[in-house]
DNA sequence: AGAAGAATACCTGAATCCCGGTAGAAATTA
DNA sequence: TAATTTCTACCGGGATTCAGGTATTCTTCT
């Protein structure tokens, strides 16, 4: 009997996982936590099998609550959960140690298949996603795949030009000179490859950097 | 016995939904619907009571199927439902025949109580919406409650906008003037109450243009 | 302590955007 | 058909952004 733990902060994702899997008689959802730090507790007391696990947590990225799983513990099976198909967290959820991916409009028939996929020790990836990733090596410029690692104060100008703010307004509300804002301004696009501020924002945000 | 249908692409929810109410004896899951015109013809062949309506649909945006049932059907209880809570959906939900609003994040008992209160003729807002709606009502410009209508040309623009081009590059692509970009450009600030493009996007997404 | 990275600030010039208009042609609606 | 809306285009001026730099100070890490 193998032992599921969903973590979701969404109820109805527990539910709805618990019941597409009620009637299998070699699985059973032991435990459905809503937060990473309740997560982590549970999994100090007992171990799991296979973990569901929403990208989108309250309290921490889901992308690093994988890595933490992973580094305590080499067998457990960590499937991705998300509801939007991004481009860049498929590889960077491999990286982290996931063993799979899946859109939360998944049908039930999609759920068993990937739960028996990396039980086998195989990587599953949702349809959508698969096609995500044959794009991203079909393009071009496939050598950026990797995310930009930005420093405190850049996302944190990111957010303020995501909130619509000016580059002389941002510099007023952080007591900094324009010079400054523009050049961290200039270092982000570099970083994401951008050539103006909304494509800049555009992918900070399929980068999840927003 | 009450007769709820789920209109929800994710079977998830529906599963999620079904399981949360399975032991209520006053209420039953009648339908699961994946799609706008899948609920439209289940509508016509049976009636229901209460209906969960997801507003992000594959075929057609929820507001508007709302308003579609809604002019069918005087009596239904329409509740609404998505997983972010942007500003506008609301008011535009009840515009549309909505009863009320529920966050996918909710928990059973939000979910029981909402179906308690629509029956009971009143309008049910997740206690998030409530705080939303009520911040609109105290921002010193509530007179900008009402979404923007615009025009097909408009929306054509906003779009390349939001995809990174500027001003010159969508003049080109369209073999328009960049002054005729300009002038929309102008015209979508001002519908939207924005001083820059990246306020105007991010208008226009709370809004849901696009 | 020294090196590396981050944060700050400055400069110039060109490009683009923003804001105030006006106005004719085309399409849509009453 | 008349009225209204939408689409198109233009002008000028000021503000902001973009794309190249350079360079000093402040942290942080080894």
């Amino acid at each position: 009997m193998l032992s599921m733990i969903i973590i979701d902060d969404h109820p109805l994702v527990g539910e709805g996982v618990s019941r597409m899997l009620v009637n299998l008689d070699y699985i059973r959802v032991n435990g459905i936590c809503k937060s990473a730090a309740e997560a982590l507790t549970y999994l100090e007391q007992q171990p799991a099998d296979i973990i569901l696990l929403d990208i989108s947590l309250p309290d921490m990225d889901g992308l690093e609550l994988c890595k933490l799983i992973r580094k305590q513990n080499k067998d457990v099976k960590i499937i991705g959960l998300t509801s939007t198909n991004e481009a860049g967290i498929i590889t960077q959820l491999l990286a982290n140690g996931g063993n799979g991916y899946l859109l939360k409009n998944m049908e039930r028939d999609e759920l068993i298949l990937a739960i028996d996929e990396v039980m086998n020790g195989k990587i599953f990836l949702s349809q959508a996603a698969n096609q995500k990733i044959l794009e991203q090596f079909h393009s071009l410029k496939d050598a950026m795949n990797s995310v930009p690692v930005l420093t405190r104060r850049e996302k944190e100008i990111l957010q303020l030009l995501y909130e619509g703010l000016t580059g002389p307004q941002i510099a007023e509300k952080l007591f900094l000179s324009n010079y400054t804002i523009e050049t961290h301004r200039k270092n982000l696009m570099q970083k994401m490859n951008a050539n103006n501020t909304q494509q800049l924002l555009k992918l900070a945000k399929d980068y999840r950097l927003i």
